[in-house]
DNA sequence: TTCCGACAGTGGGGTCGCAAT
DNA sequence: ATTGCGACCCCACTATCGGAA
């Protein structure tokens, strides 16, 4: 029968990711993950956890939802496919490169799923997709995974968090291995600490004590590991992108010390230092050519230096150490002391404001409030740090709306929303203009009104969309505004959620809905 | 007993590279 | 040269479970 080398049959992996999906108990998902875990040989642990998590280890594979849907042979009758012939396929899907790659992806795709039972495809096709749907993701699994190891579970979120690979981490755990002495490493990029929000800068100082308030910078995370003098730097999901990045690369090189880890964001600026938008910066750094449009990068944290972890030390000390390692490249701010007499909440709020208020000024988001004493909470949304940004509110008109998937499935979700464009100078759709859509914000039972309400003022279905009469109008919230090549106006909303309708007592006509105009005060300077 | 931290799910905007057309 | 797909950068919000208070 099958050894302790021998690969576990993927029917095992399905039926316990049924059995998780089929309960809405956490400790049930977590006992049902675990008990297949414990089959696992270490050495298949990652393929396993990745096969669960709808992230394989190959990464891309080049197959999205668009090519599963037109790719369904008939399922096999009698389940016969291991773990490992799935993770064979895959790196035959994730190599295929070049003129006719797309052909040998798809043949070897129909061939991995025509191998598969019903149920199997099913499974395989939410792999692909990424949409495994079983409530148990990273969380959970990590429980299940402590749980199957008969190790603490703090212990293995830890070492998930500083190796920023919870496969790795799994094959650890079942191997024996001892977790606690895992620690942060220059060169191994770590799970970024994350942010909380709150809605005003007075809020989240009172929250907090002393604090440091920082600009918050309008681009994209960046880690960057200095190992014997070598530059890598990672992005917030961990994807290596230092041959993106060589004027960061050349700047950390230049920095004093030894070995170093460091947390900080990049972004284009215009010539006077002004950033840009943020889509200017995703034209230069999501791309290879690094040519023009420098990017610039400011550092706020710094996880290890001096030959140690920093990752437990707080917040004060890091800064002060930071400080003198990156020197000008620090991320502006300042630092709000608390608890004295001569600091009363009155005095540090109004100070906490000053730099919100410079920091949107300079044409960046917002602040990151975060607390002295707090240490650097790998992978963490926590409570010490708090992100706070101004939100703008326009009233907009529903002129259509799309069925919902998943847990939303046979109600009415997603919006589409109009301005008003009463001089019709963006063609002519009914005196209003698409800017966006949204699904956000909508409780239980909102999305129950508007699945009842809709259907009685609709004028089309194509089965897929509700088009509307464009009468019912929508308090929408936002980010802000930015340019768009898809809808007519020019501009498309940022972060769009509901915050309520302007029907009953809220009621508001359609001819009173903001127009384009009123939106396009929020573009940016395009420079 | 109530409260709240952590998680998963539901999708939004844009950008790029790549292969096919 | 254009188009469509996939990947990935940014992200908000609600519902829920289960441990903390």
């Amino acid at each position: 029968m099958s050894g302790p080398q021998a690969s576990p049959a993927l029917s095992a992996l399905v039926s316990a990711a049924a059995d998780a999906a089929a309960t809405r108990s956490r400790t049930a998902k977590i006992a049902a993950l675990a008990a297949v875990l414990a089959q696992v040989p270490p050495a298949q642990a990652p393929v396993v956890v990745g096969l669960l998590l709808g992230s394989p280890v190959q990464g891309r594979l080049g197959v999205g939802w668009r090519t599963v849907a037109s790719e369904r042979p008939a399922p096999a009758a009698a389940a016969s496919l291991s773990v490992a012939d799935v993770d064979e396929a895959f790196t035959v899907l994730a190599t295929a490169r070049g003129a006719g790659s797309a052909a040998r992806r798809t043949a070897a795709l129909t061939d991995l799923l025509g191998r598969a039972t019903a149920t199997e495809q099913d499974f395989l096709v939410r792999v692909l997709t990424g949409e495994m749907r079983t409530g148990a993701l990273a969380g959970v699994l990590t429980d299940a995974i402590g749980q199957a190891a008969a190790v603490p579970v703090a212990v293995v979120r830890r070492a998930a968090m500083l190796s920023g690979d919870l496969g790795a981490t799994a094959r650890a755990a079942l191997a024996g291995e001892d977790l606690a002495r895992i620690t942060l490493t220059p060169g191994v990029p770590v799970q970024p600490m994350l942010a909380a929000s709150a809605p005003s800068v007075e809020e989240a100082v009172a929250a907090l004590g002393p604090v440091s308030v920082e600009y918050k910078l309008d681009g994209a995370r960046l880690q960057v590991h200095r190992v014997d003098g070598v530059v890598r730097a990672y992005t917030r999901s961990l994807a290596e992108v230092t041959d993106r990045v060589p004027e960061v690369v050349e700047l950390v090189g230049g920095f004093p010390g030894g070995d170093l880890v460091l947390d900080g964001e990049t972004l284009t600026l215009d010539a006077d230092g002004r950033a840009r938008p943020f889509q200017d910066t995703m034209s230069r750094f999501g791309g290879r050519d690094t040519g023009d449009r420098p990017l610039s990068v400011s550092f706020f944290d710094v996880l290890y230096a001096q030959d140690r972890s920093l990752v437990d030390a707080p917040l004060s000390d890091r800064h002060e150490l930071l400080q003198a390692i990156v020197g000008p490249a620090l991320i502006p701010g300042a630092l709000i002391p608390g608890g004295g007499a001569v600091d009363g909440p009155a005095e540090r709020a109004r100070a906490a404001r000053d730099t919100f208020d410079a920091a949107l000024a300079a044409g960046h988001e917002g602040v990151v409030v975060k607390a002295l004493g707090a240490p650097y909470a790998a992978g963490r949304r926590g409570a010490d740090w708090i992100k706070v940004k101004p939100v703008y509110t326009f009233d907009l008109v529903v002129l259509a709306v799309e069925r919902g998937s998943g847990r939303r499935t046979g109600r009415l979700s997603n919006l589409h929303l109009g301005a008003r464009d009463p001089d019709g100078r963006f063609g002519d759709a009914g005196g209003f203009v698409m800017v966006g859509k949204t699904f956000k914000g909508l409780t239980d039972d909102l999305l129950r009104w508007q699945t009842e309400f809709f259907p009685t003022i609709a004028t089309g279905d194509d089965g897929y969309v509700l088009t509307l009469a464009p009468e019912t109008v929508v308090e929408v919230a936002i980010d802000g505004v930015q340019r768009s090549s898809r809808y007519p106006g020019g501009l498309a909303l940022r972060f769009a959620r509901v915050k309520r309708y302007r029907t009953g007592a809220d009621a508001k006509p359609a001819a009173h809905a903001d127009t384009v105009d009123d939106l396009l005060q929020r573009l940016p300077p395009q420079g």
